[in-house]
RNA sequence: GCCGCUGUGGCGGAAUUGGCAGACGCGCUGGACUCAAAAUCCAGUUCCCUUUACCGGGAGUGUGGGUUCGACCCCCACCGGCGGCACCA
């Protein structure tokens, strides 16, 4: 019986140690090397603990990371916590305690698990949204975005969530399908005074920018869609019998001669000024209807239009004609102006409506029935004046010069992204630094007092208004000036997106307590180079953090217009009956399991091996055990039982291996590069069988074997190489580099097809030519004889790859 | 409904300027080793037909069509799966 020396336990403990005594991994910017920042979507450190779906991501950055210090690169692969969150206030409220006893345990437990996965993160840059020292630069950059204008106060129709904890508002991008996305509580419309962050300033730039960065198109196109620019025009409508006139945004200007009514949402500042007395009851109980909906049960309405006339009429600019002037919620308050010209012959939405309240419906289209359905394609402009015989592009342009000439309307760019709300009223989030001032001022907290911290809450209680946690802290929120103006602190807090949105920059110099990040780092630092994470933050996350790099580009502080030069979305790891691994679904694998009984490297090449990075792919335990076996496999190649390298290990090359070593070292650094873990670590394997047939291992091909396997199972490739006789860590030892000559043959093998199909093979010097190929094959006997009934009728010769003949 | 991605053996997946489909792994089958089993090593493994065996033949990358000497790959239409958006005028 052999008993194998390979044991993961003692060889992880072993390596982990060594790493942490010597700090391998710690990150000198000093060092004259070119630089690569390779980074990982840092967690939010929940009760739950690690799932096996990050260290799939985390593997990747680990090998990138690894691979290019061999490459000779320095690596800066840090890791950090996105702590603040809801999970640890709803915790605090239900138990009385604080949250930061509870995040600080849980990040303890995150950080020994990630440790137990051997990443070779340079924990000395460990940063934590919640620590003071972070989030000071968190209400710096909130600070500056309010001395430009770009953080500012509206009183707004917000999202209110009147039954997650005890109250709050969240972002629109936060509500899904009218309930909140985190815990799926109703959502319902109503005024309150918030923060806002305008970032539809920077609408084209974040569009435009996507055109710089080396993104999936998929992640590209769902910014598109949300930013959603439209290019259309404003035209004016005067309301008949008085001064107002009506706004109306619309991308069709050239269907204006079809317009048959108007529509101003309920919302809208007109719709008391204009209603006539006669259509005020009626309006009043439509408003009132409206409001109490909760968003969630206005998308209902999807299918059955709702409106009520207000008994005013508007004026075509165009024509003259008298339009009816609607109410409905079907145009929103947030979009455009929030008002439209109705054209239902040529508008799906505009064509519900008319159906359903009887309103005349005028093509000025030719094509479609406008009996059946809005005819939206293009076509020839009729019933249009000096618009009949164009179009669409044309008569678009055309009506344009015509509004502008007549001073009644506009070339106007549309966005559909709005302000990002930016308060919660929470507690567990870093405190808005601004005071409200009994006089009417507001003032931000200076600077030199940054950062305004988050008070000890010993018992934290909902206010039971629609204010956070803090409104109950009298001490923290009343505040006197040295003059005895009383002033109030803000009570709300910033939303979990505010530490996410720069946290990458903080990495490059963490304990800077002067700036936000040296300077000369920033420069020698940004972009990160490769960003790893979910899909699932698409748009939050990575469109927040595009629009916070902007506004600090502007600002001069940092160097680069993109804060992500490349960026990778990691599969979904799925539970082993295809689906997402949930505690109801009773699928979830705990990593913590699997390090105890496979080990980390195991864990680590499973993940890589399993299918391609981006893909989704099921667990398998049938899987794992594979990747188990193949370590051992590896281990076994090279070690013996009393573990010392077998006497096949020699300094002697017969040659055997040459050409699938030298193949090997291509394929691993060429599909390394391509993050194709899966077909490198397949190549590595073809290595293994092959030499498993050899009858002596060169010791320069095991050593830079080992390297090559050394960023995907760390801890197994360090003890080899000391095995091999080699003091210290693999870790800065020069990436193996491959002999090309070794790779070409002098023969190859040439296809030999009739119509298409293979019938035979044909050795031929490398490089033969055409003519000499064509000769060769119609000599071979095997096609001769599946041509002896037919006639050539031609025949295609590729050099080292293909004869076809076509026969008959 | 609109936008994006995706579909290959029993399973995870390979294969791209269009040139031998199924690399590698799992599983399965057989052999060696063993008193035996496990582990390990070696061999085989898309399906169907043919054959004692060898050798052969046919079909085949979601479906139907097309381009081409040649298509998993390019084009058209359709079907299924995943993700996003969802009255944005």
């Amino acid at each position: 019986m052999e008993k194998l020396a390979y044991n993961h336990e003692i060889i992880e403990r072993k390596w982990q140690h060594y790493w942490r005594e010597h700090k391998t991994f710690k990150t000198n910017s000093a060092e004259d090397k070119p630089k690569y920042y390779v980074l990982d979507m840092f967690p939010y450190p929940s009760g739950q603990g690690l799932h096996v779906g990050h260290p799939e991501g985390y593997t990747a950055t680990d090998i990138m990371a690894r691979f290019k210090r061999m490459e000779g690169y320095k690596v800066l692969h840090p890791m950090g916590w996105d702590a603040f969150g809801l999970p640890a206030e709803q915790y605090a409220l239900k138990t009385g305690h604080n949250p930061r006893e509870f995040t600080a345990q849980n990040i303890k437990n995150f950080k020994r698990q990630i440790r137990s996965l051997g990443f070779s993160y340079d924990w000395d840059r460990e940063i934590n949204t919640t620590d003071p020292n972070f989030y000071k630069w968190t209400q710096w950059i909130f600070e500056q975005m309010y001395k430009k204008g770009l953080a500012y106060e509206k009183e707004t129709l917000v999202n209110w969530a009147p039954d997650m904890m005890g109250g709050t508002v969240v972002a629109n991008e936060e509500v899904v399908n009218g309930k909140t996305e985190r815990g799926g509580y109703p959502v319902y419309r109503v005024p309150m005074k918030q923060w806002m962050l305008k970032i539809t300033a920077y609408a084209d730039r974040l569009l435009d920018d996507l055109d710089l960065i080396d993104w999936p198109e998929s992640i590209k196109e769902m910014q598109r869609n949300w930013i959603g620019r439209s290019t259309g025009a404003s035209i004016n409508f005067k309301v008949e019998n008085t001064d107002e006139e009506i706004e109306v945004y619309t991308t069709r200007p050239d269907t204006l001669f079809g317009a048959s009514y108007m529509v101003i949402a309920p919302e809208h500042k007109l719709v008391k000024k204009i209603t006539t007395d006669a259509q005020k009851a009626a309006v009043e109980a439509y408003e009132k209807k409206i409001e109490t909906k909760s968003d969630l049960e206005r998308t209902d309405l999807n299918k059955d239009k709702t409106g009520v006339f207000t008994g005013a009429y508007g004026i075509n600019p165009v024509n003259g004609e008298k339009l009816p002037i609607w109410i409905a919620d079907y145009v929103l308050a947030s979009y455009g102006t929030g008002a439209i010209m109705a054209v239902p012959a040529h508008d799906q939405r505009d064509w519900e409506f008319a159906k359903k309240f009887d309103l005349p419906i005028k093509p000025v289209i030719e094509g479609g029935n406008v009996e059946d359905a809005a005819y939206t394609d293009d076509g020839v402009h009729i019933n249009s004046d000096f618009l009949d015989g164009l179009d669409k592009p044309t008569a678009i342009q055309r009506m344009l010069d015509w509004l502008e000439d007549k001073g009644v309307g506009k070339k106007k760019v549309n966005y559909r992204l709005r302000d990002w709300i930016f308060s919660r009223q929470r507690y567990w989030g870093e405190p808005i630094p601004v005071i409200h001032w009994e006089d009417g001022e507001t003032t931000l907290v200076p600077e030199d007092e940054l950062p305004l911290k988050l008070p000890a809450a010993k018992d934290l209680q909902t206010s039971g208004t629609r204010e956070s946690p803090l409104a109950n802290l009298k001490d923290w929120v009343n505040v006197v000036d040295e003059n005895g103006r009383k002033g109030r602190r803000e009570t709300n807090t910033m939303p979990q997106w505010a530490g996410s949105s720069w946290y990458y920059l903080r990495y490059i110099d963490p304990k800077n307590n002067n700036q936000i990040a040296d300077q000369d780092l920033l420069k020698e630092w940004l972009p990160v180079d490769l960003y790893i994470g979910g899909a699932e933050h698409a748009v939050l996350h990575l469109l927040y953090a595009r629009f916070w790099h902007k506004v600090l580009y502007d600002l001069g502080v940092v160097p680069t217009k993109e804060p992500f030069e490349k960026l990778v979305n990691q599969g979904m790891i799925l539970g082993d009956n295809h689906e997402k691994m949930s505690k109801s679904k009773g699928n979830v694998i705990n990593p913590d399991d699997i390090v105890d009984q496979y080990g980390a490297d195991t864990l680590r090449l499973y993940e890589m091996f399993m299918g391609p990075l981006t893909e989704s792919v099921a667990w398998s335990e049938d899987g794992i055990h594979g990747s188990e076996k193949w370590i051992e496999r590896v281990w076994r190649l090279m070690i013996d039982e009393n573990n010392h390298l077998r006497d096949r290990v020699t300094t002697i090359n017969d040659g055997s291996l040459d050409k699938v070593y030298n193949q090997t070292v291509k394929k691993v650094t060429e599909d390394f590069e391509q993050l194709h873990f899966n077909t490198a670590i397949s190549q590595m394997m073809v290595f293994v069988n092959d030499c498993y047939k050899a009858s002596a291992l060169p010791l320069t091909y095991m050593e830079g074997f080992v390297k090559m396997l050394s960023p995907v199972v760390p801890h197994v490739a360090e003890e080899l190489w000391q095995l091999l006789g080699h003091d210290g860590t693999i870790t800065y030892e020069k990436w193996p580099t491959y002999d090309a000559s070794k790779l070409e043959e002098a023969t190859v093998q040439i296809v030999l097809q009739v119509n298409g199909k293979v019938r035979s093979h044909l050795k031929v010097a490398k490089d033969t030519d055409k003519a000499e190929l064509e000769k060769l094959a119609l000599a071979d006997p095997t096609l001769q004889e599946w041509l002896s009934d037919k006639t050539v009728r031609k025949v295609i010769a590729i050099p080292n790859k293909i004869v076809n003949v076509v026969a008959n």
